[in-house]
DNA sequence: GACTATGTATAACC
DNA sequence: GGTTATACATAGTC
């Protein structure tokens, strides 16, 4: 029988690298696990991005990464337009700025990075660009293509019934139809395209690249 | 004596609407907490977003934040460019000429363009947004959705099959098992897009983004 | 990489 | 929000 034990409470860094890198992978595998099963029990989204010393990336999450950070940078975008026009004069807006030739580059910079990331977003959904992906994100994906098959024949039907009914019938079926969105109601495009769309100042941009 | 105790082991999502909600908590608390130790005691960087159900956004990180995800876009910049094929002359190339205010705003616009494209058609791949569509362009996506199924249950097989290895394979399995998305197939968006990252790669992209 | 003694997280109760 | 019985994670050893 061995004394085998964590008895160690201090959490400092681990001296020795050999038992730092195989504590690294032995809890990194924990808190990837411990994260997925957070998001199914509680139904939430979740992110983890991990780097180890050795300069290695990992990540894992619940719903796809590019998902998570691109929502991540829309509620970043609201949380900087709020704080930025805490001033009471908000409903006042400034005529739109022009934008300096470095915004518009910055903000052409980052939107090219969100259609890389919507790209392969959109060729996954059609099973394409498929390489890289573990098995977990492989059956998160195909569960959210079944679940929008679902909502695809759903809607069909609602238009099958549309052509089939007077016209008075018209308003239930839209009714139905804003019930099917439910998840994803807020799917304007993008931070970025917003951004844009409002010629917010430089002070903004900045806070947009911050990414 | 009570009997309290966290009896079950299956990892579904609580049905109960305020137990879930503090065991949201609870875990929320525990997984940055977990993730904060792990990245002391192993000296690595950690990032960690959380939505709950009710949309509110959490996040945890080693160092900042902004460290972290320019990092990650480095890495994920590196992947595509490492992936792409490219052709000999493309490393030589032009020093980056600065664009005038109005062809970036013209690039960003068409960048804009299609992004909210990308982002329609990602939603309706997804069962979202399909107000307007007509019957035939609904099934017409619901096959496009069928085949991508097929193509992903082909690409599980095959990851599935790639688990099973020898043990020399374990290394690469281990960054699968690890959610690396180890190449990215650098597909740009479009011609357009294209066009713009030989415009805009060193100057800005590289640059502003640190990409 | 498996084992296991111990530490830690947490689900149901108050 | 505190407590506690149990499940889970992990550090050290083989």
């Amino acid at each position: 029988m061995v004394m085998t034990c964590p008895r160690r409470t201090k959490i400092e860094k681990i001296e020795h690298l050999s038992s730092r890198q195989v504590t690294f992978s032995k809890r990194r595998k924990g808190l990837f696990n411990k994260a997925g099963k957070f998001s199914v029990r509680c139904g939430a989204e979740i992110a983890v991005i991990v780097f180890s010393n050795t300069k290695k990336m990992y990540q894992f999450s619940s719903p796809s990464m590019e998902h998570i950070l691109s929502r991540r940078n829309r509620v970043m975008k609201e949380r900087a337009g709020g704080s930025v026009m805490e001033s009471p004069e908000k409903k006042s807006q400034h005529e739109a700025p022009s934008l300096s030739s470095d915004s518009l580059s910055a903000i052409a910079a980052v939107l090219q990075e969100e259609n890389r990331a919507l790209n392969l977003d959109g060729s996954r959904l059609k099973g394409l660009e498929l390489d890289g992906m573990s098995l977990r994100e492989l059956n998160e994906l195909e569960k959210q293509i079944r679940e929008g098959i679902e909502s695809i024949e759903k809607r069909k039907i609602d238009v099958e019934n549309y052509y089939q009914q007077p016209v008075y019938m018209l308003e239930d079926s839209d009714r139905l139809d804003g019930n099917t969105s439910n998840f994803f109601s807020g799917t304007s495009s993008s931070a970025i395209s917003d951004c844009i769309e409002s010629e917010l100042s430089k002070q903004f941009v900045d806070t947009c690249l911050h990414l």
